[in-house]
DNA sequence: TCTGGGGTCCTAGGACCC
DNA sequence: TCTGGGGTCCTAGGACCC
């Protein structure tokens, strides 16, 4: 049975976001930061037509912006992530399965609905997301998920004309536009590939398409050569209905400020390691590596003031998988005592887990076990049932009291969705729903 | 002064084994 | 004249994605 791939995603996922609960915002352009305020990571159409470009840093454009009236949010994923749940929610309600790929895009699968009105399915996903989530998705339909991408794309493009879903089910419906797409465009080339593709003039989608495929895989990788097939409409990935479990995890920040004390790196570095566990112990497994890193600022040797820069990694081995915060609070303490050095402005600093097992399917060795904790499984339990409640998190005083690392969020909007206290209010005016929310200075609703 | 965070997949090369 | 070869496993690093 031939393959039919759905691509729905977001657009300017972020940004719709903010823009949800503000309506005031709706005509005007709206950027969103990333992690201490750095860069722009989401743009509204009208922002976009400004000419930001995605991924600048903040600060060069930040007088300009305000001068233009751009409006102005720090990241907050507590608000996506609710909303993302949302949207894969009702697309799980109009599509037979979907491989959830990012909190903004998913792939449908469609296989076996070929003969179903493609683009009126598409229509409706655009409009029933748009009715229950308030958010506003393109839609890309075709045999393999890099077409289905590109399909999303050109959607993308052609929203303004009320489209906004593209179906592509035969060659010569895609054909033309892999001679318009850029090589860099194609999902999975990058900069880098894109260059060295272009050095054996691939220079479009189409050029792609047509290239030899052994030489593809012997160039660069077998990476390449697939998405070629994927051109040609011959899937080659495949669908993935349940999220594979992590085999690797990952918890890092960016300090709002230098750090400079080992003590302070020390609770970062805890606090890291009990988010990482509880992801681990989320997915019901423990892990046997423990990686640190701890980098000055990338840059700081090359910048207008030169300063010393240093960045270390130590890895810890467990003598039995664990997903007990306390070992991997213990094993960060060893771990940064070995790469710890003073007289440095420590910038940004992570936690990597990796080597996992399923609870008890671990042999140990026979006459090197750690002596256990008790009750740890139950123990952490409770803490991450109390956690997940929401409110005050229990936390480990390892993780410090009053953290040195706070990052950056000079311009974050309120929990909406996810705390009892942000709520918005919405007062019923003679004529019209006036929306309101707290101030959370005051309490008082403002408009 | 100011440039994110969290992932995956692939390959090359070294260690080790028989 | 001339030092084996083939296999597996692991890790580091590169490239990419959102």
């Amino acid at each position: 049975m031939s393959r039919c791939y759905a691509l729905v995603d977001c657009n300017s996922f972020y940004a719709s976001c903010e823009r949800l609960f503000r309506p005031d915002l709706r005509q005007r352009p709206v950027i969103v930061l990333s992690n201490n305020d750095g860069c722009v990571v989401s743009l509204s159409r009208e922002a976009k037509d400004l000419g930001i470009p995605m991924g600048v840093p903040y600060h060069q454009i930040r007088d300009w912006a305000q001068q233009q009236g751009v409006a102005v949010f720090s990241s907050n994923y507590a608000l996506y992530g609710d909303l993302s749940n949302r949207v894969m929610r009702t697309l799980e309600q109009l599509a037979p399965r979907i491989e959830i790929y990012s909190i903004d895009e998913a792939f449908a699968d469609l296989g076996g609905m070929q003969r179903w009105d493609l683009t009126q399915w598409g229509r409706q996903v655009r409009q029933t997301v748009l009715r229950h989530c308030g958010l506003p998705v393109c839609v890309g339909i075709a045999p393999t998920k890099t077409l289905a991408k590109l399909a999303n794309h050109v959607a993308k493009g052609q929203r303004a004309q009320g489209g906004g879903v593209i179906v592509w089910q035969q060659a010569a419906q895609w054909q033309p536009q892999l001679a318009q797409t850029e090589v860099e465009a194609i999902w999975g080339i990058g900069r880098r590939l894109g260059r060295q593709l272009r050095l054996l003039q691939i220079d479009s989608a189409a050029d792609l398409a047509a290239a030899h495929l052994p030489t593809l895989r012997k160039q660069f990788s077998v990476s390449v050569e697939r998405i070629a097939r994927e051109l040609n409409g011959v899937a080659c990935l495949g669908y993935a209905q349940m999220p594979a479990a992590r085999a690797q995890i990952l918890c890092s920040r960016s300090f709002g400020r230098r750090l400079t004390q080992q003590q302070d790196l020390a609770e970062a570095l805890c606090h890291f390691a009990c988010q990482a566990a509880e992801k681990l112990r989320a997915q019901q497994q423990r892990c046997r590596e423990l990686t640190i890193f701890i980098r000055t600022h990338p840059f700081a040797a090359s910048g207008q003031t030169p300063r010393p820069a240093y960045a270390n990694q130590a890895a810890w081995r467990f003598l039995e998988p664990t997903a007990d915060s306390r070992d991997l609070m213990q094993a960060c303490h060893a771990l940064l005592a070995s790469i710890w050095r003073p007289g440095y402005q420590y910038l940004k600093a992570g936690v990597i887990l990796r080597d996992f097992y399923a609870a008890g399917s671990f042999q140990p060795e026979l006459f090197v076990q750690a002596p256990p904790r008790p009750r740890s499984a139950e123990l952490m339990q409770v803490i991450d049932r109390i956690n997940r409640r929401g409110g005050a998190p229990i936390r480990f005083a390892g993780q410090g009291l009053d953290p040195q690392w706070q990052m950056r969020r000079e311009h974050l909007s309120p929990a909406y969705t996810t705390d009892w206290r942000q709520l918005p209010l919405v007062t019923l005016g003679p004529c019209a729903a006036t929306l309101m929310r707290r101030s959370p200075a005051t309490e008082n609703p403002v408009p």
